[in-house]
DNA sequence: TAGATTGTTAATCGATTAACAATC
DNA sequence: TAGATTGTTAATCGATTAACAATC
C-alpha cells in the first residue's frame, strides 16, 4: 500500500512542536488551539493544522487540542516510545558531552559504551559508561544491537569508521564530523554541522554592520 | 539603496559550497565548472549557478569558476575575513569541546574566555583560554568587544544570561541550550538544536523499519 | 443551538529546475 | 572561429497561507 511519504520541512519541525507541548504539559496546559500555540511558536495557525494533519487528526473542533494526547503522538512520531542504543565513538569532549547529556536518555537514547583510540581515556568511564579501545568496536557492534552510532572524531577518520560501522549492521549514524557522508540509502544519517551554524552567524552579523 | 535580501535557503547552502571548494584547493584543483561541481555536491548545476549569482558573477563563460578565487570570495561573504572575539558561558564538556576546536580559530573564531559557575573549573585554562568566573562575565563584557558569546549552559539559566548578554551589548548569541531565545531584532542568535537532530534520527529509522 | 475551531481544499507565494542567449 | 559554460529569464514544482465547510 502506498503512503505518501512526508516533506522533510514538515518532519524538521515536529521536534520543534514536540518542545512546545512537553513545556505546556509541564506547565499543566490541558488544551490548546492552534491560534494559541501559533502565536507562542510564532507560525501560521494554518501550518500547524497543516503539519499536524499529515499524520492524523489529532483536534476536535471547536476545542483544540489536547496537550497531552499531542504531545504523546508526536512522541510516537518520532519514535520516541521505542529504545535506542547508542554507542560515542571518539571520547573526547564532545563524546563525553553527549554521554553527559541526561534529557537524550529520558527520551529512549541510551548511551552504551564509548570508543576511543587514547589510552589515557580507555577505562575510564562516563556516568557509567565505559570507555574502550576502538580496537574493540567491531567484536562490540557485531554481538550488540547497535541503533544509532555517534560519530564525534576527526574529519579524516568519520568517513572509515562510518563505511565500518554500516558494513557491520549500523543503519543510524549521527555525525559531528564536517563532511557529508556518503553510505547506502538504507541508513539514515543526521549530520551535525556545527562549524557552518558559526558561519551563518558571522554573515548575519555582517550584514547588520551594513 | 534597497538591495533586495537574500533568502535563508540560499544562504544555509553557502557554508556547503566553502567546505567543497576548500577540499577542491586542498586537491589543488584550479578550476571547476557548476555541473562538475553539481556533481560533487548532488545537487543541480542550476542551482549553484543561481546561488552564486545572488552575490556576483564569480564564473567565466565557457570556463566555469575558479576554485580558490570562488573560496575566497565565499569566505568574505560569510564574513570568515574578519576576526571574532567568541566567549563561552558554561565550560562543560560542550563548551571545552567548543574551545578547544581548532578549526574555528582558523577561520577568525577567536575564543577569549570561557565562564562557568563551577569553583572546580574556575582558574583551569582550556588551551591557553581561562576558565573565569560567571560573576565576572558583566564586568568582562562591557569592558571588552565580544562579537560572539556561545550559550553552553543548562536550558533553565539561558535565557537570562542572554537577555542579561543582549543588554551589556553582545549582538551574535550561539545558542546550544535547547529552548528558543526572544532577543530583539538586532540581534543575531543561531541555535543548535542537537535534541532535533537526534529526534529527527529516530524518525527516520523508525520509517525504515516500516 | 450557537460559537469555536478543526480538517481540508484552493490560492498564493517562493524556491528549484530548465532552457537558452550571451560571451569567454 | 567553434565549443563550453556562464548568467539570467521563464517554467515548474512544492511549500505556505488563506478560506471555509464540517463538526464538536
Amino acid at each position: 500500500m502506498y503512503e505518501k511519504s512526508i516533506s522533510s520541512a514538515v518532519i524538521k519541525r515536529l521536534p520543534r512542536y514536540y518542545r512546545y507541548l512537553g513545556d505546556l504539559l509541564e506547565n499543566e496546559v490541558v488544551r490548546i488551539s492552534s491560534k494559541e500555540l501559533s502565536e507562542k511558536m510564532q507560525v501560521t495557525a494554518s501550518q500547524i493544522r497543516q503539519d499536524l494533519n499529515n499524520f492524523g487528526g489529532f483536534g476536535q473542533q471547536g476545542y483544540g487540542y489536547n496537550v497531552e494526547y499531542l504531545y504523546n503522538e508526536i512522541g510516537k512520531i518520532l519514535g520516541l516510545d521505542k529504545q535506542y542504543n547508542v554507542i560515542v565513538i571518539g571520547a573526547g569532549n564532545l563524546g563525553q558531552a553527549i554521554a553527559n547529556y541526561p534529557d537524550f536518555e529520558k527520551r529512549g537514547f541510551i548511551i552504551r559504551k564509548l570508543f576511543d583510540v587514547n589510552p589515557r581515556l580507555i577505562g575510564m568511564s562516563i556516568r557509567g559508561v565505559d570507555i574502550c579501545d576502538i580496537d574493540e568496536l567491531e567484536e562490540y557492534v557485531k554481538h550488540n544491537k547497535v541503533h544509532i552510532a555517534a560519530l564525534t572524531l576527526p574529519k579524516n577518520k568519520a568517513a572509515q569508521i562510518a563505511s565500518d560501522l554500516v558494513s557491520w549492521g549500523v543503519k543510524g549514524i549521527w555525525n559531528f564530523a564536517p563532511i557529508d557522508l556518503r553510505l547506502p540509502k538504507d541508513v539514515r544519517v543526521e549530520t551535525v554541522h556545527l562549524s557552518d551554524t558559526l558561519m551563518r552567524l558571522s554573515y548575519s552579523l555582517k550584514e547588520m554592520e551594513e
